[in-house]
DNA sequence: CATGAATGAGAATTCATTCAT
DNA sequence: AATGAATGAATTCTCATTCAT
């Protein structure tokens, strides 16, 4: 019986989780309802009190859970093969990621460029298992040569998150028409490592 | 005496708008208090309802006022040499208006990412003319061969600006440490012209 | 203008005061709901915020204003004769006190009871200047020979301030029967001076 | 089988009323959880209402549990001797009492002092055989003289109990530092029987 | 125009109590 | 009996907005 409790209660608060990045995802963390989350999961306006202790550590939930799930695709994001192809690896799983909640991720970025002090040590946390491993590519790539030492690697793996960041933006500012999800990873790739300039002979690996 | 009053009360507008663009800039557009902001600008509770209609309506002036001013400064923008050298100029064109409402503009992309039907336009309006110069630059560029047309330059420039969203938002992230203010402008065409990957050639004109 | 505006808001918190008074009478600290209070003073739900930051701060104010009515009252009780003469006008300054506010005291009796850091400062703070009236005059007694010195007479103040609670808690736990609000000034002094021991010989000055 | 089902739930119920002694002590009974004190006892959340069909009735049967044991420690004190002894004997048991559940004591004279019709006529019950006694004893004192026939001695009795909790009170109201609990009996019966007032003959039998 | 008192809808949160398991 | 999830009324407090002076 307590299994089977246990249980139903995990379900319950998956429930509410589940409202509750939806929610977040259509009104944002400052216009949320609480209240109407609850209800929305099919709960009574208090139950969800039961789960989370506040407005806040509801969002912090809802976010490592996305944590969790992220971590998943990224795990399995096979990385071998030219630095090139295993940073395309990466953004795709990515782009796997943001798809799976995709209005909960533009709350995300949003509350991101908030930095406030409840929030932004909690989605660099989030950010951070990505960006290692982006880095961890980048210094295998600085020593093979592939990718320039001109600048730290730590940096380089924020500005490689930072322009996949950028194309999801760009994506749900023209209302999907440029650019395409499925685009998203190789112009990450492109812009990331080519750049716009004139490069005096074309790469080869492409 | 009608225009001194006229005057009077443009400046009580202004007084107003700065206060408010301070305050949104500290607490966010939700998180925003009407009566602190009238009272920063040294007027009662309620005298911001005179010229005001609604919360909403002021930050949307705000973000008027914030155009407008970003305009002339990208106006005076020098526009000769390579492109290289004239997307820099650009760049620290867009440093300099950040410069001067740092805070506000830390609002504008955070109320960008919102995607809010009330805001959206209006921002998007008022990174138009910059894109604009970006893309004309670019085109240039490309006819000279300065730039890879493997891209639509309006993509490319819209990327131009991200980048420089960009390293702004790490700046602030990064409380300052990484990158520094006065290094955007390099940074930024770097990244944007040059990429990460390994140029088999050093570039001769940085 | 502003004079008027200033009377006016000084009448509403008046009217918030009495209110609240009454109100703390009738349901205690923890019982009382601050939405009452501010339509029993025919203001609406929220309208008492604009003059207390909180409830506590209210139960605050609400005994500063008792305080400070019980010391002009405490200011005309006559001290003259002997020691029994002057306790017993201060103690019935402390009846008037109460008289004039008898639920509240009430309340404030209780609420000393609880010992909450809360509210037992506040309250302590409330009682100091009668118990230090009292001292006064019982550290002039001993000097005389009226009031027997085995115990330091901070403690005689207390205890003498004690046995008028006493009498208030008996007065009101007996509905009112025994002993008389009137007949409390006499019964405390004579409980306090004499004791209910047998003297071997009658006090005359009675 | 029916008798063990029987003795556990009497543990069961004994685990909850010292659990709601205890909290309700550091609580109040407006500030009490019955959650807590369902967890404190041991049970899980809502098993405190197998046992107890409401919050005040829980309180009601602290009540009278209290009282029981009171009783049972009132009974046991001597009484011989002069009335002076045998009053101390009587104030000694009373500190006995309180000593054993003292954070429930507190919340006892609070709940006094809010006169509620569910609270007051069950303390004034509590308090009603300990004053019996203190009756007769000084009843016994007026026919033998020691005792001042000048007021009824039910009324006195009340008096020198409520000295005893208002010694109780500045215990606790001074964190302990005056009087001590031990000091209290001596204490009490002094104030009770010789008042502060000089006597022309210091008493002997002290 | 400036003022600032008043409004009242609304939000987060608490918790005594119920009841199906 | 024990459990503990669910309930939902109740409460404190906020603040954008109005409007009489």
């Amino acid at each position: 019986m307590a299994r089977i409790t246990a249980l139903a209660k995990q379900e319950s608060r998956q429930r509410l989780l589940e409202a509750a990045a939806q929610h977040f995802a259509n009104h944002g963390l400052d216009g949320a309802n609480v209240d109407a989350i609850s209800l929305a999961a099919g709960f009574a306006k208090g139950t969800l009190y039961n789960y989370f202790q506040s407005k806040e550590q509801l969002f912090a939930e809802v976010l490592t859970e996305a944590c969790r799930r992220a971590l998943e695709i990224y795990a399995e994001a096979e990385s071998h093969g030219s630095v090139r192809e295993r940073l395309r690896s990466l953004a795709a799983a990515d782009v796997e990621v943001l798809r799976q909640q995709e209005g909960f991720h533009k709350v995300l970025i949003r509350e991101a460029m908030s930095f406030r002090n409840e929030t932004y040590p909690l989605i660099a946390e989030h950010l951070g298992p990505f960006v290692n491993k982006v880095e961890q590519v980048l210094a295998a790539g600085v020593s093979t040569g592939e990718v320039r030492n001109n600048q730290p690697t730590d940096q380089l793996a924020l500005m490689f998150a930072g322009i996949l960041t950028l194309l999801y933006v760009h994506h749900w500012g023209s209302q999907g028409i440029w650019p395409d999800l499925a685009d998203i990873p190789d112009l990450a790739v492109s812009v990331f490592l080519d750049g716009a300039g004139h490069a005096t002979q074309p790469e080869s690996g492409r």
